[in-house]
DNA sequence: TACCGATATATACAAGGATACATAACGTTA
DNA sequence: TAACGTTATGTATCCTTGTATATATCGGTA
């Protein structure tokens, strides 16, 4: 049985910015309250996860996850309310495109 | 400026199946007679091409491209009506998507 | 039968990304 | 000041993918 799949995702002067993964990841941390935590959850090294964050936090105007080290529990990890909308309307996004795909199995009757 | 970018590929047995690679690899053997000259104009190895080739042909009732080897010009590849139509069909699909997505840019509004 | 141009196929190498591992840095608490 | 758990960062390695290269195969033509 062949199935139509589908990806979106942002870029930022021409390399990817956010998409699948770093929106897992941002409900992962909003989850768990750590990123180390967050990555181990879905099977990410940390320092991917890092990565993301670095590269998420450095290229927008306002903070999508704030690291803090030290203190009572070692660190942790925060979401800003401005990652919350974009995981919402990311989600909403890839709803709507599945809606489409739904409608659109034309190319599939092609593919015996 | 961040930009909404999509791909939609199809998967068979868990596998890709058919995606933007060969649907543009399909075009330039109709346009060029030739699997080598189709793979040489879009900057890919024949050997990829020819091992896409086969993948199409081998998860399929019927054959997307007719490879010919030997005879009057040494041989030569022909695209299949069926794969002509699959190729229709894949560039209706993503068309349709890219329409969606000028009307959804509300995931834009929040990345600042 | 020798030549030609295209397909067919194996092998080794290169490049990039992902992963694993190790270790430093930090700040509160006791 | 020692301990703790988390973030921060470098390094080495693996793994997948693509590439380069070389050679074999085929069948019509001259």
């Amino acid at each position: 049985m062949k199935k139509i799949k589908f990806k979106c995702w942002v870029e930022y002067e021409g390399e990817k910015f956010y998409g699948p993964g770093p929106n897992e990841l941002i409900k992962q941390i909003k989850k768990e309250g750590s990123l180390a935590k967050a990555a181990g959850q879905m099977n990410m090294s940390y320092k991917k996860a890092w990565s993301l964050v670095q590269r998420l936090n450095n290229n927008s105007e306002d903070p999508w996850v704030i690291l803090k080290k030290g203190g009572q529990h070692g660190g942790g990890a925060e979401v800003t309310p401005n990652a919350i909308k974009a995981v919402q309307e990311y989600d909403k996004l890839q709803q709507k495109i599945n809606e489409l795909l739904k409608q659109q199995e034309d190319l599939l009757k092609v593919l015996k």
